[in-house]
DNA sequence: CCAACGTTTAACCAACTGGTTGAATGTTGG
DNA sequence: CCAACATTCAACCAGTTGGTTAAACGTTGG
């Protein structure tokens, strides 16, 4: 039960890569923080940072490649909206984990298990 | 309420960098996986990797420098085990965007908001 | 229609990453 | 003590990343 239950398995590895990758850089996650208080152009979410246009397009390349946000043509500007499906599958992948901190009752089993395998003498 | 909440801003951003990061190579994310079964020394955690024993080391040195995992001198091996705190603060950071694909209903209110904004004509 | 706007692409650069091999470092068991 | 073991360090390499500027691309208002 402690031993570490199966992996999550269940998102596959390529798509936590660039989700987990897409979360370690802070304009990225500043952007994702924008799209969280609702849509916007490229150039409205660039606008608090200091780095061209470029910079930040490719960072919404980035984001759009991990699935985190979706970009759609609106006139002549680009519409980009925060896509939380792909949050999910990161943060799912860390609640399989969460049992370590938060239930320390269990990790705590696990160390002793580990410590002092469960063989009746 | 819905308008996007203070960001979390409770863990500083270098260390999420360093967390999403380590978390973003599945080779350390199979290290992790490992250690959840309980503590291991480099040479363990190495074995069931198809590359050097070094590239194995520099990888716990990245999950290391995250805070994911702390490592101690068992006399001539060293222990690895895993150290779930840094796995929190990346989860609540998720977790504070969870909201949006959660409760779909927030979100569907933060769209709403958007797209017409709450002025009294 | 065309000039201006919003965005992306291209080319480039320095810095970082993930891997290698080989030597260096500690730490024993005999 | 010393040889063998467990691990890390150093140097190196190819590929990626995060940024730049300049040019190209679509779209539209006048």
């Amino acid at each position: 039960m402690i031993p570490p239950a199966p992996p999550p398995a269940v998102v596959e590895d390529d798509h936590l890569d660039r989700v987990f990758s897409a979360l370690s850089d802070r304009t990225r996650r500043a952007l994702l923080r924008q799209l969280a208080a609702g849509s916007a152009t490229v150039g409205e979410l660039a606008a608090p940072h200091a780095m061209s246009l470029a910079a930040v397009s490719k960072h919404l390349g980035v984001l759009a490649r991990a699935g985190l946000v979706t970009r759609t043509r609106d006139g002549r500007m680009r519409r980009c909206s925060l896509d939380p499906a792909a949050l999910a599958s990161a943060h799912a992948w860390l609640e399989h984990y969460r049992q370590f901190w938060d239930g320390s009752l269990a990790s705590l089993a696990a160390f002793l298990e580990q410590v002092d395998p469960p063989e009746t003498p």
